[in-house]
DNA sequence: ATTAGCACTCAATATCTCGGACTGCTAATA
DNA sequence: TATTAGCAGTCCGAGATATTGAGTGCTAAT
């Protein structure tokens, strides 16, 4: 059914397509790639992959513009994951390469890189707490009523939260609560703080109530966040198919949702790049925009998702060559970290 | 010039204007407030009013829209700010409550509080650490080559970042460390951490720069670093004047210039709510729009800056009224938590 | 299988008309 | 002198209508 010479074509209209952000005709297709052919034959073929559901028209007499469909078949077949130069690389190694900072601190960096060089919106999830083993827990008493409980866990993560207490606290104190959680605690799932552990300790260490709750209590919340960080939202304002108010509004809408954005960025799975195309996401609101995401994970645990979310007419060559170095970069710094 | 009436007017027309988003005619003035002149009446002072600068008209034969001028008029002059019911007072009383959070956790909830009740844009930046003194400073070994630096201050404001090393670090060290720097900064500002200071430490502790560079390096960061928060964006695109597409663009285009929101946020003083009325802003791109903002600070140390922004035709009477209120319950919750 | 050529479609733009929402002004009134 | 009724005049905005031109689909020829 579909010959060469009509992929080549179907590739040309969404080429020229993310290029004008106008309907593709026969014409512009002869004149920009097919200099041989007349734009009759363009148009017969054309035709023909419009009836194969690759093309769509806005109505009867325009161009063509490509369908989620023709993205798909453009983005798993046509195109070549190699559209990143040099200066690109170099300015991606020279952002990422400082290691000085912690995961978190590094996905933002890569988030924020991606919309430099992609001039598209990028949104990243920090790292998943709760998938990840406990290395290391300590206390550090601050005042006399303030404790800083930080968890470091196999991965390298470190999360930090502050206590509040309505009593005072002896040093004492905190270094059996040191001895006591690393003891109990150490390799074992970070999940495993929760509201058991706080009456097994209360019973063990016969402390308080009041000094164990507001731990455990703080320490939940510390798991279960999930920080969202936003970049380049102007960026994509500056596109044309952000005329339509419509669609503008829509998209300041999902910006602003953090449960959309924390779904969206949730979905799949980790090491490879992951494309929705339009009204392939389950979400409706997302249904005129595509969604290019990847995972920076080691094994089965998430160190931060990265995702790009811009129009359908998304440059996806740039968007997954550009990915596809990124993630590469952070596995070698992360092993590099590790090793 | 300013009779009672005419006040009573202008405080009317822009009332009317900010509920319905239209240029204000005589009419609408006499059927919905003056019964009893008519609306010839109403066309004479509106007239004067003009003249005075307080109106402006969209085209010859339009009704009046406020001028910025009129809006300050009305804003210093002719509100009372006790807009607020008790249901938000409790509302707000809810969310300020729990005091399980330092300082920069609270300035968030805040923020969100005060988008949740006005249904406007609001932005916050945290605490600034470089106006603060040192009250304890610690570092945490974490494994063998990362310590977690922590500092508290005279308000109680906590910071912590990571410090990577490329060598192992010894707990003596450590202790070393947190002994040095408590002895030499416990009570200093907190820009006292600088590079004099990593010679000294050089000089007096004898040890090797690979270890005090990083710290200082980082520390410096933590004192520079101002963390900006934004709730409810896409509020602000349900109002009217955003289906101008020009205006809309503006508006994210500010939203997402941090140095523009960093800045916006750092001009004013303490204790005062301040209103930036259109033009009134310094910055052209403001043009379009107000800004409210007010400062928690304790003496003359800022603990947070929270701001409105929306448009000039904003509710000042809500924004303010609940922004006093918010105000108020952020610093009694602060003397209850210092006393 | 390809192509020239032409009829046909439809979006986009420009032009015009018309109603009505306002004002400003004048002259009458309290 | 302050207020008001009344009316002429302005101009916005919503439709209606015409015009242009970019593109297609189809037919018949190559």
């Amino acid at each position: 059914m579909l010959d060469e010479r009509k992929k080549k074509i179907l590739k040309e209209i969404v080429d020229e397509y993310i290029d004008t952000a106008e309907p593709v005709s026969s014409a512009a297709i002869v004149e920009k790639y097919e200099s041989n052919i007349s734009s009759a034959t363009v148009r017969n073929d054309m035709a023909e992959l419009e009836k194969l559901g690759y093309l769509e028209k806005t109505h009867i007499s325009s161009g063509r513009v490509p369908s989620a469909k023709g993205y798909r078949l453009y983005v798993d077949e046509l195109l070549k994951y190699d559209n990143i130069s040099l200066e690109e690389i170099k300015y991606i190694q020279e952002k990422l390469e400082n290691k000085a900072n912690g995961i978190e601190e590094l996905t933002k960096i890569a988030t924020t890189t991606l919309s430099e060089i992609t001039h598209y919106t990028t949104v990243s999830i920090g790292p998943k707490a709760s998938q990840q083993l406990i290395e290391e827990i300590k206390f550090v008493l601050l005042g006399s009523r303030m404790l800083m409980g930080i968890i470091v866990t196999d991965t390298g993560l470190v999360k930090e939260t502050i206590i509040k207490f309505d009593e005072d606290i002896e040093e004492e104190q905190v270094e059996t609560l040191n001895y006591f959680f690393n003891n109990k605690l150490k390799g074992e799932p970070i999940e495993k703080i929760d509201t058991s552990l706080e009456k097994y300790i209360i019973r063990e260490l016969k402390y308080s109530i009041n000094i164990i709750r507001p731990i455990i209590e703080q320490m939940k919340k510390l798991i279960e966040e999930e920080k969202i960080y936003l970049e380049g939202a102007n960026k994509s304002f500056e596109l044309p198919e952000f005329k339509s108010l419509e669609l503008a509004k829509n998209f300041v809408n999902i910006l602003d949702t953090k449960e959309l954005m924390r779904d969206i960025l949730n979905t799949g799975f980790a090491e490879d790049i992951q494309i929705y195309i339009g009204d392939e996401n389950e979400n409706k609101e997302l249904k005129d925009f595509s969604i290019v995401t990847f995972k920076h994970s080691v094994g089965d645990k998430e160190l931060g998702t990265i995702g790009i979310i811009g129009p359908k007419r998304m440059n996806y060559s740039k968007v997954i060559s550009v990915m596809k170095y990124i993630s590469k970069k952070l596995d070698d710094n992360f092993k590099e970290d590790n090793k």
